[in-house]
Order: structure tokens, then sequence, then C-alpha cells
DNA sequence: CATCTGACGACCG
DNA sequence: GCGGTCGCCAGAT
């Protein structure tokens, strides 16, 4: 996938931490910036192996709707990060990634994954 | 080809 | 702390 870099780095998200958006799309150098990691998010394939849920936005925030933000609200919960009501505590629960340093510019992709689609879908 | 819309973030009031 | 605006990029209409 082209979002492989985006996806290592999620995997490696130790149990009961989080990263941001913004996080993630520095780590990475996503072009594109934060946007571009959610994008990367929304194609990733849910439900996998990759644990979309330890990813939140600026300030733990959780910003994913429904019915997506209940299940990572459990499973963050689950998992043992410290929530609180909408959001992740960051102090306790921020993880920081390693330095990822390899050129990688990829033109963002094109993954059918029309959020239109989607929400028609759901 | 013109617009709109996102699993975003930094800023400002 | 909350909500509105703007910048960003790509894909869908």
């Amino acid at each position: 996938m082209l979002w492989d870099p985006v996806y290592a780095l999620v995997k490696k998200i130790p149990r009961g931490k989080v990263l941001t958006y913004g996080a993630v799309a520095k780590a990475t150098r996503l072009p594109g910036g934060a946007r571009a990691a959610g994008r990367a998010m929304a194609a990733a394939p849910r439900g996998r192996a990759i644990p979309w849920h330890r990813v939140v936005g600026a300030g733990g925030k959780l910003l994913i709707r429904e019915p997506y933000a209940s299940l990572q609200k459990k499973l963050l919960a689950t998992e043992g990060a410290k929530l609180i009501e909408s959001r992740v505590d960051l102090k306790t629960c921020a993880w920081l990634p390693p330095a990822t340093r390899s050129t990688k510019q990829k033109s963002l992709a094109k993954r059918k994954t029309s959020s239109r689609a989607r929400k028609n879908f759901r």
C-alpha cells in the first residue's frame, strides 16, 4: 500500500499509547501534512493488523465519527489508555515515534475510498 | 474543468 | 475551552 510508512509506524505504536495525525505525518514526512495522515488512516484496512484507533487528533481529541468513535474509545480503554470524555490524555499516552528518515516522496495515491461512497455504504 | 469535502492542525477571538 | 477560518492535497461529483 502506498501508505506503508504510515501503517508501519502505526503498527509500532505500543499498546496503551497513541499518536496524533500530525505526529504521524511529521514522522513519515507525508506531503500534505496531517490531512494526508488522516486520509491514510481512512484508507487503511480496518479490522486488520493496523491499530488505527491509536491515532488521534491534535491534543488527543478523538476525531473519528460514529460508529468508529465508540469503538475507538472502547479499544483504547481496553488497552489502558487514559480517556477523558472524547479525548486521550496525551500526557501519559503520547508515544514518541522513532525518527523515520528516508526520502519517501510519494504521490498521494489513488485509493478509491470514497468517503462519500462510504457514507452511502454505511 | 470547477467545486466540495474530508479520520487535520495552527491561529485567533 | 470552544468554535470559526484558512491552508493543504487528493479524490469524487
